[in-house]
DNA sequence: TCAAATATGGAAAACGTTTTCCCCCAAATT
DNA sequence: AATTTGGGGGAAAACGTTTTCCATATTTGA
């Protein structure tokens, strides 16, 4: 690659000039001499080198992500977001993915260290066990994170227990009293808030909230499928179940039809994120939507303004909204 | 954040010295200097400059990851096998999104060469129209794609033709004579393979082929769903649908379900891909599977060994596998 | 005992930019 | 005529590493 050494000898300036031309500086720079460079640059197709530029202003235009997984079609569209939101502004995304374990978090952050990210936006899991002061006061000038965590970082939320107390509602509403919830991973604070929702939700309705009617879950069909079966051959089968997201939903339906039930027939399922796919399933699923996408650009949004000493809302809240299609359609006769 | 430079102070020693504890260079040094230096570095929380390091060293351990689109499962589940693969082997994944337009795949290379990405990952759509020598002779060393490109890459390559028959040959066996295929775009060559797929099974059993049979998507459910509507609509409606990818085959078969129609009863269906939800939606979905995070991590591996001059094989390919399922259950009767 | 080898460490150049000074010259002002 | 102004340009330091040489002290070998 040539370099604007190369350029300068060639379009015989100095590099001082050839820099004022790319940055178009303040430092003006005589129009015929400019457009002579700008040919230069152009027939040796030059391109400034990012890190020596990173180097001297300390802004490399990066910012990392980390997820647990970009197989999940939840964060699969969060990222969407960053990502448009980022080529807009002339950031590029490093992508990391965590399935939430906390070494690889860590190792991650320390990449991004080294790496000289002007931002890092985090999603999933909590970030703890490992925090020497350093890093922190550090990361938390450049952090921003999708969802609650335990330490105060400027952040990007969905109100999941309102959520999931919208999808209860709605259950309870049709009449339906035995009401299942496949939780998510121990680690997810989403989920976490999403069971928050469902036992409130059945309190103000008076029904009593007991253990063995939540099964865990990792948020993959396969675990929907594996919990859905073992709620549905409960000797008092539940009559609705609650998904702490839309993957698991599929798999608790599928799970539901190779017990010969059908859903809603037999069976009411709602699910949470409204995930693309949830809007085609057969039957089309319930479901919390979570503005996923926007989500992304908000937080990307975000990481741009705290890099450029904007003000800048901490925190940032999105609602919630409950869809209903055909997988709670039947009404319950009340017993 | 520290540099050597601070580290070298504090444990009395030179930047040199520190630098050769970094990377336990060849050139010994004393084990309690080791020590001590580590000690300071562990108490600093000092992380080395990548950018610094890149400059001289001209390695970034950075590879780009161009693709249509990451909230296609499809290639999200590629990218998983490449970042799972780049964690490995200690890479960092840039990740650009092109939707397929030109512009942005020139812009998303040339961000790339500013980066001074050690590798390209393509995979989706084709590269063409903007191509300085330069580049290109330079990209020629680091890139790769995953698919079939117009120009001579280095290549991970799926046998989409032998794909598509294998799920044609499937459906006359079963005995379909009138199949639809649902299209992908223009500029996909997998969908261009997948059709010739299409065309050369009818062939090879004496079925005529008619454009009408076949409408274009853009691998969307939407699209799957508005190009199903308008092939069940016809007069002579089709007994099987074959969608270019399972997302359109999902959309199709919602469509045939708003037309009164069941699937498999009235009409077979098998997608492409096998993304990961199809073996759980509703008929699951007959489908030629693809052995997406395989592509992914063998891209990523070519990437390592042409960055480390290892030898490799130029090309590699990989098997589609018809997986029946579902939705293509029910026998079709002779006319 | 002396030369040669080895262990350990440092100084300084280099990577490719940005940015701060500084300089020169022509035009404008006094 | 002398001074100021401002347009246009360059030299050199700086960013934080790696790497090449070189230096010194200690061991080893004969």
């Amino acid at each position: 690659m040539s370099t604007m050494q190369d350029v300068a000898l060639r379009a015989k300036v100095s590099i001082t000039t050839v820099s004022r031309v790319i940055n178009n500086s303040p430092h003006r720079v005589n129009r015929v001499t400019r457009e002579r460079v700008l040919k230069t640059i152009k027939e040796m197709d030059f391109r400034p080198n990012a890190l020596a530029q990173g180097l001297i202003t300390k802004r490399t235009m990066t910012v990392g992500v980390i997820i647990p997984d970009i197989s999940n079609p939840y964060y699969a569209e969060i990222v969407r977001g960053i990502q448009d939101r980022a080529d807009d502004e002339g950031y590029a995304v490093i992508l990391q993915n965590t399935d939430r374990k906390l070494e690889r978090i860590i190792q991650h952050i320390h990449l991004f260290r080294e790496k000289r990210a002007d931002g890092i936006i985090f999603s999933g899991g909590i970030i703890h066990g490992y925090e020497p002061l350093s890093a922190l006061r550090e990361l938390s000038q450049r952090i921003v994170v999708i969802g609650r965590h335990e330490v105060d970082f400027p952040a990007v939320r969905v109100d999941n227990i309102g959520g999931a107390t919208l999808a209860i509602q709605h259950l309870v509403d049709l009449g339906h009293q035995r009401i299942c919830f496949i939780n998510g991973p121990e680690m997810s604070t989403s989920s976490i808030d999403r069971l928050q929702g469902f036992k409130n939700a059945l309190a103000q309705n008076g029904i009593p909230f007991e253990d063995r009617m939540v099964k865990r879950g990792n948020l993959t069909p396969e675990s929907g499928y594996q919990a859905g079966r073992e709620l549905l051959e409960m000797p008092d089968r539940p009559t609705a179940v609650f998904a702490s997201n839309d993957l698991m939903a599929f798999g608790a339906i599928h799970a539901a039809g190779d017990l010969g039930l059908s859903v809603p027939g037999d069976l009411a399922m709602v699910g949470f994120d409204n995930i693309q796919l949830s809007s085609y399933f057969n039957p089309t699923l319930t479901t919390v939507e979570i503005p996923m996408y926007n989500l992304g650009t908000a937080a990307m949004k975000m990481i741009v303004n705290m890099a450029s000493d904007n003000s800048f809302d901490r925190y940032q809240w999105f609602k919630p909204r409950l869809l209903i299609r055909h997988s709670t359609q039947n009404k319950v006769s009340r017993e």
